[in-house]
DNA sequence: ATTATCTATAGATCTATAGATAATGC
DNA sequence: ATTATCTATAGATCTATAGATAATGC
């Protein structure tokens, strides 16, 4: 998780020297994704993510109001990564007539890769102050506004059946969950396909060619 | 949530009476279902629990061992409810050639009525002892077998592409989340779809028919 | 003097149980 | 006598803060 913590700006602090607040942010950020990951949000007290960040309990509320701020800041450096990734193949794919073969590879190795960070969100988004379970929400809905595009423009370029404008928004959705699918059942997914064979799987079935046609 | 306790005879109680036990037990269930997706599992405390059942916290602990056994039963009925929802969708669509499509449609309209539900199993079922969510994450798998079968009687009929096995198992898995989308979606998705709409859609998309071929 | 950090703890819960009481059946 | 229920509370936390201390810069 070395990502930028973005939105986090908008968290009050006590610390007047804004480069230390980074720092800090980013060691408390980095220490509480591993605790909420291995015990969950609610049973990681806020001394444990004090101790494993480095500095004592006191120091912790000098650079977030809550407890709900660190699953905040959590939450929001993941969706930033995830984020990152997917623009990241955006940019490499030029327009080529498999743009979204590429995308959709793209993310599903991100989603493979964060795996516990999506469970993480799936479990936790619920549990924070409804100001900031609206915005991580539409960070969900920025990442899926990123397969729009792409399906767009694939429309265009004429590759793919022209799909009107309600199916390129739902297929952009399934895309997105299909991605988190091998994150919270990988559990069992995993025990039947490798990440390849998933993503071979999936890209087939969202093509609709599946069934070897 | 009038669904048969079934599993839940597994966890032993101080009462003699079985009747009571059962009785009793349902009221805790219904009562904590709406609690937890009100405030979720962690802000819901037991004493609320046992006032919401119309009994008192001593009493409560005579019918389960823990605040993790009630979760349990919840998520257990819960699983009860979407098995019998689509084991009747089942019964009913007799092998006809859009066995599938009917499925489908009753599974979704399953997801729909118990949106809030779905999405409960999603947030809290980490919050279970392993052995629990074990049993939890095995009823999901149940349910995703259910539409194995369909799809693999239908591969026979020949109305789908013939799926190799591998396929049927994910197209199996593909139609129990997206079914479950609508649940964790819905707060975006309902502004730009009714559930018919999404049904007809999704439904289209999984037989590979999007975009109005 | 100002900024950052730490220690110690107030204050508020919450789960689970022990022991007392009420209800039921022989 | 046995079974079910209730009241009262032990015991264990946990978040957030107040006030003391250390570090930094003028």
């Amino acid at each position: 998780m070395n990502q930028q913590l973005q939105r986090t700006k908008e968290i009050p602090t006590q610390i007047k020297n804004p480069d230390l607040v980074e720092r800090r942010r980013r060691q408390i950020v980095d220490a509480a994704v591993q605790l909420f990951i291995e015990k969950g949000f609610h049973k990681t007290t806020t001394r444990q993510i004090a101790a494993a960040a480095g500095f004592s309990i006191g120091s912790l509320y000098e650079y977030v109001a809550s407890k709900e701020d660190v699953l905040y800041m959590v939450c929001d450096a993941i969706h930033a990564e995830v984020e990152n990734g997917v623009q990241s193949a955006l940019a490499r794919s030029v327009e080529g007539h498999d743009a979204l073969t590429e995308v959709i590879r793209e993310y599903f190795l991100v989603c493979h890769r964060m795996c516990d960070h999506i469970l993480l969100l799936y479990q936790e988004t619920q549990a924070l102050p409804s100001q900031w379970r609206e915005k991580v929400l539409e960070n969900e809905i920025n990442i899926t506004g990123m397969f729009m595009e792409v399906l767009a423009s694939m429309g265009t370029s004429g590759n793919l059946p022209c799909l009107d404008e309600n199916s390129v928004e739902l297929v952009a959705h399934n895309i997105s969950v299909l991605g988190h699918m091998w994150a919270f059942r990988r559990w069992f997914l995993a025990r039947h396909y490798s990440i390849e064979d998933y993503i071979k799987l999936q890209t087939d079935f969202i093509f609709g060619l599946y069934g070897g046609k």
